[in-house]
DNA sequence: CTGCATTGTTTTGTCGACAATCCTATGTAC
DNA sequence: GTACATAGGATTGTCGACAAAACAATGCAG
């Protein structure tokens, strides 16, 4: 999957000048975007030149623009007026804030389902954490890290409410740059079994424990990252060369 | 306020060609537009024509074309390809989405603040309560309805969490829509009184109370909505002959 | 050598014109 | 009279060219 010299490389396949034309081209390449920023490809605070990305795509500019545009309205990239997008770089403050609010929407969305799973979802969902086993097994870590958030959105799914899901999957690509920012990437970020474990609560009417389960579950992320430490490149020299 | 035949009237002032260059041409725009629909003066459905608003705002077509995307994105508009943008129009289900969506995040909001208010955040919510109570007093519906979602929006700024609160707004204003779909316009939607006892409840720790008589109050809005009757302009033309 | 002004290049922002699509009105056959 | 086909007008979609701004490199004064 090397290719070039990776400076410019989105996502995996789809060299250039494909299905450029028809009907959902825009739609295309902002699915490959936002893959290649969930997948870790493109690192936080990479810049996204509109010339480059338009030959990469063989697509005009205006459309490339027009991507941007809803990729930073996502959250997903920052655009600064006369300088550009760039792949969003979440500082401490803003990484908290998606953890906060990721919490109280799934807790949301548990309150929604507790006691109310029916059959056909409770297959689906115990289909789906039979593959991050599998994917365990495997060791194919970038493949849990991509299940354990399919997990959550799929709980969001059969809660059927879209706009909930709609802000949720927009919190879940974002907190993946957050802890590409602020831990050791690869590392699997959710247990299935605690996948297992909220499942299992959701079966009862205790909506009050799986909320709990839920929210250990995702205070587990957070509490794993340094979010004092601002890992960006502006650096207090003044501190750093204090006692020189 | 009436103005030539009434068809395209966006918002209050502003006839048109007055700040158009500038920087922030297109936040001016799109704030007037957002303003217009949070105040019901264009109605559900409006067809929002490029060369019309062009003309009104004395700006290019591509750049009320960008704010239409932006509004787009934040759900105000409905663009459809090949066919424009409308004011969103809400379907039974959606607006029962928006209302449960909403009490999920103000439940998220109300639980980040109970037990927590400081000085200065309980002045200022006393400052707005006192403000509704004045305009309740006057009998300006208008302005308790924009009070009474600023209340709202006060709280989630005070709970410190800019992605809710930007999840928020984009739901009260939405929420406005499907009040004036589906309920008699006017009519104030949220009392003062509630919000006092919202706000009584914050001072103490318990926050499922506080969270209740939040639930409470927004279901009050939904309960006042007649959801099941689809009163957008299709009409069922077989049903309704089907007698004669 | 350092700091600052200046010029040239790169990159983004904006606009107008053209193409494609959809809606409407008219005409025609049955 | 109704249904369908067709032509015209209106509206949206797309693109390329130009303008403005930011960035980088160079030259110059102190």
């Amino acid at each position: 999957m090397a290719r070039e010299d990776g400076t410019g490389d989105v996502g995996g396949g789809a060299d250039a000048q494909d299905d450029a034309r028809g009907g959902g081209a825009d739609d295309a390449i902002y699915a490959k975007i936002h893959a290649a920023i969930a997948a870790q490809d493109l690192p936080p605070g990479t810049r996204l030149r509109e010339d480059e990305m338009r030959q990469i795509f063989g697509v005009s500019r205006a459309r490339i623009r027009k991507v941007f545009s809803r990729l930073a309205y996502a959250g997903l990239v920052t655009i600064e007026p006369n300088k550009g997008a760039s792949v969003f770089q979440p500082t401490p403050k803003e990484a908290r804030e998606i953890f906060a609010a990721r919490r109280g929407i799934e807790g949301t969305i548990v309150r929604l389902l507790a006691g109310r799973l029916g059959k056909a979802e409770l297959a689906s969902l115990n289909r789906h954490i039979a593959l991050e086993v599998a994917a365990e097994a495997r060791r194919d870590w970038q493949e849990m890290v991509r299940l354990s958030g399919e997990f959550h959105l799929l709980l969001a799914e059969i809660a059927g409410n879209g706009i909930l899901l709609r802000f949720l999957r927009e919190l879940i690509t974002r907190e993946a740059l957050v802890i590409l920012v602020y831990e050791k990437p690869g590392q699997p970020s959710c247990s299935h079994h605690e996948h297992q474990m909220i499942l299992d609560a959701l079966l009862t009417d205790d909506d009050a424990q799986a909320v709990l389960l839920m929210e250990e579950h995702l205070g587990n992320v957070e509490d794993r990252l340094d979010l004092d430490r601002d890992t960006r490149k502006s650096v207090d020299l003044g501190r750093l060369f204090a006692g020189a």
